[in-house]
DNA sequence: GCCGGCTTGTGCAAATTTGCACAAGGAGAC
DNA sequence: GTCTCCTTGTGCAAATTTGCACAAGCCGGC
């Protein structure tokens, strides 16, 4: 199954966005939608959305448009969030705190399993339905729950050592909301949500 | 000052990411940094980096690489971060408490000047060191202090009604961390930091 | 003053990404 | 059944973006 080849990034990274506005749209009752209406709706031309779409099969039917509900279904199984992803949360301050009780995470296939942080004061405390753990324990506990996925919401210092430490622990996919690059292996992936970045993509344009 | 057609945007995209590389070099002491060491450290060829700065002006030194210093000064400058952006944000829920809190966006040129939330509930409470206001005084509140940057941390339902509301009230770039798209007039900017997508862009690869 | 070692800025080519435009095909009206 | 309307999937061309590779130039050592 070798997709990367395949799929070109740009594509696999507006899949996502597809997903969640058909999400909106069976919400509101449609159950078929055309790439023009869609493409409305996210801003972007008809003619990408139906040649990302014609990558992965020809779901659209002629004169309609594309079968909401099969094709949320059809990217889910693309996307691998027809199942519930576990998370390991690192950093458990202000934002760590509103990541652990945030609930659109779990409305959309992912779920914080497990919480870390380093400070002594903070483990064994609450946040949302999870208690802190001792970092310390975070290699062996991820580990065996065989975790894929962490989110990082430490300080920028701690963040290279903290992806170090989730690397070893068989992590494969890093959220991360310190304000720093990180620097993991190949086969690693890493996104990054540091909200300075997009303002200051926005300012050179005021 | 027409600075679109000059500068492609996955060209201003990166400056950002420069400048934080940039100043994390400068806190280690570099004065001097060619675009190879800068590429290594962000997972960027060397002649990209070169091509982008080249852009705004002949900065570097051959044989030495760039001086850190005046390169920092000069994209602060091009981004229009060489002075302090007055923010306001929208809803006050989890998220919005950690943003107000967060001590990122002063040290790199935001300031969250005013909060708005529509629960009275919540409205006089405090989150960080604002006050929480009433979102029927955003529209004057915000044209009078002239501020030009918004940030929603809203439920998505609310979401677009608040980007309605911002854009009259004279915002002309919103950060938005609902998981919506939101339709706004095309001068106005949106940045999107809904922590699903970047999820669901990795699961792909897993 | 001259030489060797690095690094920039850039012309050019390659690769990627986007958009146009249309043949093919399904659905409903009558 | 036939006709009309609408939308898909895609070949091709245009536009954008990346990367190579090298001449030009600065620095420190001797």
């Amino acid at each position: 199954m070798a997709k990367k080849p395949e799929i070109p990034h740009v594509v696999v990274s507006r899949l996502p966005i597809y997903l969640r506005a058909l999400e909106h749209a069976r919400q509101e009752g449609l159950t078929c939608i055309s790439s023009q209406e869609l493409g409305e709706r996210l801003s972007i031309s008809s003619a990408q959305i139906r040649k990302d779409l014609s990558m992965f099969g020809e779901y659209g039917k002629q004169g309609r448009g594309y079968p909401v509900d099969a094709l949320i279904h059809a990217l889910r199984q693309h996307l691998h969030v027809d199942r519930v992803w576990d998370v390991v949360l690192v950093g458990v301050g202000d934002l760590g705190h509103a990541l652990a009780r945030y609930k659109g995470f779990a409305e959309r296939g992912f779920r914080i399993a497990m919480a870390f942080d380093k400070d002594p004061a903070k483990i064994g405390t609450t946040a949302g339905d999870l208690t802190v753990e001792d970092i310390r324990l975070l290699a062996r506990r991820v580990q065996e729950a065989g975790i894929k996925i962490g989110m990082i919401a430490t300080p920028a210092a701690a963040a290279q050592e903290v992806a170090n430490l989730l690397v070893f622990a068989g992590v494969r996919a890093i959220l991360n909301y310190a304000p720093i690059h990180l620097t993991v292996p190949n086969d690693v992936r890493v996104e990054y949500l540091d909200p300075v970045i997009p303002l200051q993509r926005m300012t050179y344009y005021l």
